[in-house]
DNA sequence: TCTGTTTTTTAGTGATCGTTATGGAAATCC
DNA sequence: GGATTTCCATAACGATCACTAAAAAACAGA
């Protein structure tokens, strides 16, 4: 992002880094709201005016925690550009949905469909950015579903923005099951039977597309 | 459910089932920890000792508020049960998860989804209390579907979770996206989309069930 | 009217919320 | 070794949290 200023006086006693890591996990796990300062200060073992002299205030250390969660946008919107067609990202986003919301070592479900899900009107803010991570991935995935239209690899008659909202639907839609405790394989085979709501993709033919 | 005592003494100042919704429509909006008792007793015109001796507690009302959204759970099961196919029955579930999302007089997406997706630790039995009626959907539907495997309705091969839980995560995931602002119309679209996944269904084929 | 029962209002409980002032310890610069 | 700069630990801020004690008020039956 930008260099730190690197000036002279005590360094910090705290890896930045892990802290954030942690209290990334402690948002994935309880919500933004839900999720104390004090809840954060013990998982990330910062002390409370060090977290805010670090991270601002809590909204602030959220919303870098909800960055460090989605990774960079332009690797998913190069994953979405490079795949063969717009069946395998939607497959790639999906079955990495699945995987990502029952990881053994990771809370369950989605950080950004459950820590905003719920929400007071202060926080409304937060949960504008979240949907807007919603909003870029849809956008990418409906733009590529356009692509394919377009290169004949999809029927004319493909409805791209409901198509790419259905995958966005499914994604968040597994967050709640693995909060519920679905398992990993039941999850890949909703997967699997949601792709075949892709235009010519039916029963077996999902091996041609493996 | 039980007759009410009916003694004597001062009478109720408000109308029970009237607060009770405003409460449910409050959870509905704000979640069941992000709304606080404060905010309860304004919206249903109620002094918070009032509001204990008449539902208990903020768990007691909430669970009250989330029954009187699901309503009678022998209701859906009978209709999914009295429906003309598993087919029908999964698309009503949806559409009319895609119309309540999208009401104009009640908050945008589902209590159920909204209300518990982020929680602390304190909140597992009411999680766990809008888990149980999910799961009651599920499965539900899923013996629908089994029952037309039986009947020869769906083919043999034919998945009956991993179908039943793709019709509850595009439930679920219209509420997230409800919430991000999508219309009923681009919710209803999705739901024609994810209804090709169904065995025997494909584009225009859709006629045919409606 | 009097008694008993229940709800009302008023005011407040201790706990926790997010956040910060303060004072001193620790590390770098000259 | 100061001088300077930054960070850490302690303690506390006002606000809000869910919840309730106490007493007045409104009913029913006598």
């Amino acid at each position: 992002m930008h260099a730190p200023p690197r000036r002279t006086g005590r360094p910090l006693s705290f890896d930045r880094d892990a802290a954030l890591r942690q209290a990334m996990l402690t948002f994935w796990r309880h919500g933004y709201e839900t999720t104390s300062v004090a809840e954060l200060t013990a998982a990330m073992g910062v002390s409370a005016p060090s977290l805010y002299t670090a991270f601002g205030d809590k909204k602030q250390l959220f919303l870098e925690a909800m960055r460090l969660y989605a990774g960079d946008p332009a690797d998913l919107e190069r994953m979405i550009a490079v795949a063969p067609t717009a069946l395998h990202a939607a497959r790639e986003l999906m079955t990495a949905a699945a995987a990502t919301y029952t990881g053994e070592a990771t809370p369950r479900g989605c950080l950004l469909a459950s820590a905003t899900a719920s929400g007071s009107a202060a926080a409304a803010d937060v949960q504008h950015a979240v949907a807007d991570i919603r909003r870029g991935i849809e956008c990418c995935l409906r733009v590529r579903i356009e692509r394919d239209i377009k290169d004949s690899v999809l029927p004319p008659e493909t409805q791209a923005a409901p198509l790419a909202g259905l995958v966005l639907a499914v994604t968040q839609g597994m967050s709640v099951l693995a909060r519920d405790g679905a398992s990993r394989t039941s999850l890949l085979a909703m997967v699997e039977v949601a792709l075949r709501a892709w235009p010519g993709v039916k029963a077996d033919d999902q091996a041609l597309v493996r």
